[in-house]
DNA sequence: GAGCCGTGGAT
DNA sequence: TATCCAAGGCT
């Protein structure tokens, strides 16, 4: 008996119900649609690539009114195909693009090959690109494998494993070539793209008016919202600060941050900067040189003593925070725009503090069982 | 295989 | 606000 593995059964009525839903339903009016000139469908296929519909629209238009044809593409300096381009995004597309137009200018004497194959050879055309131009320039069977055929597979057929992963990749051109219907390429493949676009969209897909929702795993399972997997979220980074409690009698020094980045134009802590993290939680003992450098700034050192490490969680990032409180002997003036201030232990709960720096300050200020060890 | 490329829209 | 992603390809 022969083994057949579930991925490999393909179900025929899949591109018959696709096909004949495009052909009533589907998009029918693009520029780019209702003509074989393999100059218009490659143009379009570049300027569409990680680019909506809407956002090329204009573009293509303005291009094709300086480029009408390949031809004119090829011969022109490359400045000006970037400057038609500017705006798009990914300008490596544009410099390929007239790359590209040289090539079959000089190797294929200004006509598009109609083998996939071919096509995926010239710059700026990758394997799924390729399937399309040959599709919809020639009715060559080939399949495209974009971000609206993975969203639609992963739904359909409930594949629950991230698309960006090469197998589940490989699965899903596997899938694309063996579902590939015998004639009909254009509308089959325009299909794919229609209904990612306008019907299986990446939230709140509409699912009642979907030609494939008797046969959609995701459908039946409820499970529209949780497919395609989405990519794995990395750990987040963990990133590490010394912040120094300068302490002179009953005030702490605060020191106002840079206006952009964490915690933007708000008092804190000095910081040491340019120490050595350390995995973890834990924190390189602070350098007692840059220590003694930058406490040297505010006045004459008296003690020195390492507090244990805090951390605080934001959205994006760990921050582990290992505080040294730092009593001074004689405590220098400190010029207004400096951008320190002198605050009064009592004012602590009351002030515009981060709210980590702030906690910090009232656990350790004055909270001397903290402490692990005397450095000085 | 991961990082990168760009801009605009949706959540 | 930050993140994700959109008719991907290249290094």
């Amino acid at each position: 008996m022969k083994v057949v593995a579930v991925e490999n059964f393909v179900d025929p009525s899949f591109s018959a119900d696709l096909i004949g839903w495009q052909q009533v339903h589907g998009r029918h009016t693009l520029p780019w649609q209702n003509t074989r000139d393999a100059y218009l469908v490659w143009l379009s296929e570049i300027m569409l690539q990680q680019t909506q519909v809407s956002a090329v629209l204009g573009y293509y238009a303005r291009f094709l009114e300086r480029f009408p044809t390949l031809r004119d593409l090829a011969a022109a300096p490359v400045e000006d195909v970037m400057a038609q381009w500017s705006g798009l995004g990914y300008y490596t597309r544009a410099r390929n693009l007239h790359k590209c137009a040289q090539r079959v200018v000089a190797e294929y004497d200004g006509v598009f090959p109609s083998d996939p194959l071919l096509l995926a050879e010239l710059p700026g055309i990758g394997r799924s690109t390729a399937a399309a131009i040959a599709a919809f320039s020639s009715g060559r069977r080939a399949a495209i494998m974009d971000g609206n055929v993975k969203r639609v597979f992963a739904r359909v057929f409930g594949i629950d494993t991230y698309p960006g992963e090469r197998k589940t990749e490989e699965a899903m051109w596997r899938r694309a070539e063996a579902l590939l219907p015998e004639a009909g390429i254009e509308s089959y493949t325009q299909g794919l793209m229609d209904m990612g676009a306008t019907l299986c969209t990446r939230s709140s897909p509409s699912c009642e008016r979907c030609p494939m929702q008797p046969r959609c795993v995701a459908f039946a399972t409820g499970r529209t919202k949780d497919l395609p997997v989405r990519k794995p979220k990395k750990a987040v980074p963990e990133k590490h600060a010394v912040m120094l409690l300068v302490v002179d009698g009953d005030q702490v020094l605060l020191e106002q941050r840079p206006p952009s980045g964490i915690w933007g134009g708000l008092l804190s802590l000095p910081e040491l900067d340019g120490h050595v993290a350390a995995e973890d939680d834990e924190v390189e003992p602070a350098d007692q040189d840059a220590l003694m450098r930058a406490v040297s700034k505010f006045g004459e050192m008296e003690s020195c003593e390492h507090l244990s490490t805090v951390t605080h969680v934001f959205t994006h990032y760990k921050l582990h925070i290992a505080p040294y409180r730092i009593t001074l002997s004689r405590r220098l003036m400190l010029a207004a725009e400096s951008g320190h201030v002198w605050l009064n232990a009592a004012d602590i709960a009351n002030a515009a503090l981060p709210a980590p720096v702030k906690k910090l300050l009232l656990e350790l200020l004055g909270n001397r069982n903290a402490a692990q060890q005397r450095m000085f």
